[in-house]
DNA sequence: TCCGAGATTGGCT
DNA sequence: GCCAATCTCGGAT
């Protein structure tokens, strides 16, 4: 079942960690992609200096204003994007970029979208690397920003988030996040994974 | 096989 | 000039 408005609409840091392990699903020309997400981390409206929206809101980030749910894609270091989900109400500004996802459905598409080849006799590293990263998955589902900037996981009827059950509190590992060296928020315990799953990016 | 250094790349500020 | 990243290749294990 589809996550609603009121999953979304929460504070960033409970959504990015309650998005583990729900599916992301993607349907396009009758092709279905779908994946667990298995990492995310949180940026936050307050006192983080590594949120594109720190400074306040510009034409690239424009969609983190809207309310909870809706899709911010971003393209980093010339050749890739990243995907991030927005939380809180309109008017708060806060989202989750999703980190690493475990293919469930559509593996043999995702094969083709990252490697240019057809999927056969895989091996065990290769399928790790189709989406063991945050522009990795973004490759593998075929997303790109032009297509998907600003869309509404709540309403949309190409891509949306189902629900599945509550991860153990066991299961959460809760550490700081990845190549954000140069800012002074850090040391913030911002980034959620699940415990021994090898899609995590980084441990 | 694993790990680190270096190259890659272009929009944003 | 900087950057919410990735790939490749070399040398070490």
């Amino acid at each position: 079942m589809r996550l609603d408005r009121d999953f979304f609409t929460r504070n960033t840091i409970i959504v990015a960690r309650e998005l583990l392990g729900k599916i992301l699903v993607l349907k396009r020309d009758e092709k279905i992609y779908k994946g667990k997400i298995v990492e995310t981390e949180a940026y936050i409206k307050t006192k983080d200096d590594a949120a594109h929206f720190h400074k306040g809101i510009t034409d690239r980030t424009r969609v983190v204003a809207e309310e909870g749910g809706h899709i911010y894609i971003y393209n980093i270091y010339g050749m890739y994007q990243c995907f991030n989900i927005i939380a809180e109400k309109k008017g708060v500004h806060g989202g989750a970029l999703i980190r690493g996802i475990e293919p469930i459905e559509g593996i043999e598409y995702m094969y083709e979208n990252r490697y240019k080849k057809p999927l056969n006799q895989p091996k065990k590293r290769e399928i790790i690397n189709l989406t063991n990263g945050p522009a990795k998955f973004v490759m593998a589902y075929g997303i790109n920003k032009d297509e998907f900037y600003g869309a509404d996981l709540v309403t949309d009827d190409r891509i949306w988030v189902e629900d599945s059950p509550k991860l153990p509190r066991e299961k959460i590992i809760k550490t700081t996040r990845i190549n954000i060296d140069y800012a002074k928020s850090k040391d913030y315990l911002l980034r959620f994974y699940i415990k021994d799953n090898p899609f995590v990016s980084k441990k």
